[in-house]
DNA sequence: AAGAATTGCGCAATGT
DNA sequence: GACATTGCGCAATTCT
């Protein structure tokens, strides 16, 4: 309930162990749209990497508006123009709440409902507040998923040593079976010529 | 050579595994300046986390600059206001540079020549070619991070398990050896008795 | 010298 | 609703 969380996920444990899936983007109409042309590819293992087009777009700022929504280097052109100066910002949102409307909205029922969304203007103290926190958020968790890894790491090198000991024991024990086994055998022999004679 | 690639820096094997430490910004005397208000604090353990201060900037895409140099939430006031639109970009850190320029140069030997780098203006193809490079090179070194972990983890589970089992087989040879003892001590009992009579 | 690999960071979507 | 996770792209730095 703590770690894989995301196992939930349809699409993600679909095919690997966690990494490298849209996630978020295949999921939300919103993003979808513009979804997953980079991270698909990293299911196939290697080689795959290099496959997102260099769609050299002509907007500066772009970049903004794209990592904005983590989507990848599609729809540089039409929208995502508007808000290089990041003013009327908060609407990355509607801009393509809107630019999606076409779809018919039986295939995405509970989806179309908030188009604005509460216009959460970047601007707005309660977004930075938000952002805020979700970044200390972040640090935190990564700091935990690092210290996690750590640990394991060092549970793994313990756990060699130890076994290493093990072993060794083992074979001490080993060794001291086969003797006393050996002696034993004597003892049998001798005994045996004894009850001959 | 290919792994733990980064081995050879200082700070890192130092004291782990391999995550955790500053590593880049630490060492370099650009980005140090603002370098570690959050990953600092990351060190000392939960509590800490909620330390950035709420600057609740006038700002609107300041986050734009803010994050192209992985600097936290500081500097958000003065530089960093002018390249909202990315045209003059590149240039983050002459702006810096520049706001450090009190530091004697003989301190920052090698990094003062190129003033203008090159302006990698991000229009640039050049510049969305590198960005692409980078990003797929993210995305797989990720990867490989992702695997690595697992495999780890795996490990961790596999030792384990095999320690149990050499820990049972040495409670069974442990056993075996005791029984012969008792076995032996018998015999030499009997030998006693019968060179007695 | 240049490109690939790492790493920390913030954002946004999503999970809990 | 607040906090936790996670994928993603950016930029800085390091490695090769």
């Amino acid at each position: 309930m703590m770690s894989d969380s995301r196992v939930s996920s349809v699409i993600q444990e679909w095919v690997s162990s966690y990494p490298g899936q849209p996630h978020s983007q295949a999921l939300n109409p919103v993003s979808s749209n513009q979804a997953a042309p980079s991270s698909q590819m990293s299911q196939m293992d290697m080689i795959s990497y290099n496959q997102s087009q260099g769609i050299i777009r002509g907007g500066a700022d772009d970049r903004v508006a794209e990592q904005m929504m983590g989507l990848p280097y599609l729809s540089y052109n039409s929208s995502c123009l508007n808000n290089s100066s990041n003013l009327g910002s908060s609407n990355h949102h509607q801009s393509h709440a809107s630019t999606q409307q076409d779809f018919s909205p039986f295939l995405l029922p509970t989806l179309r409902a908030p188009v604005t969304k509460r216009s959460i203007s970047k601007d707005s103290a309660e977004y930075r507040l938000r952002r805020e926190r979700n970044n200390i958020a972040v640090r935190k968790s990564r700091d935990k998923a690092r210290r996690r890894i750590l640990q394991t790491h060092q549970r793994a090198l313990q756990l060699q040593e130890e076994n290493q000991k093990l072993q060794m024991k083992i074979a001490q024990l080993t060794q001291e079976l086969d003797t006393l086994k050996h002696i034993l055998s004597q003892r049998h022999l001798q005994g045996g010529e004894e009850g001959a004679a």
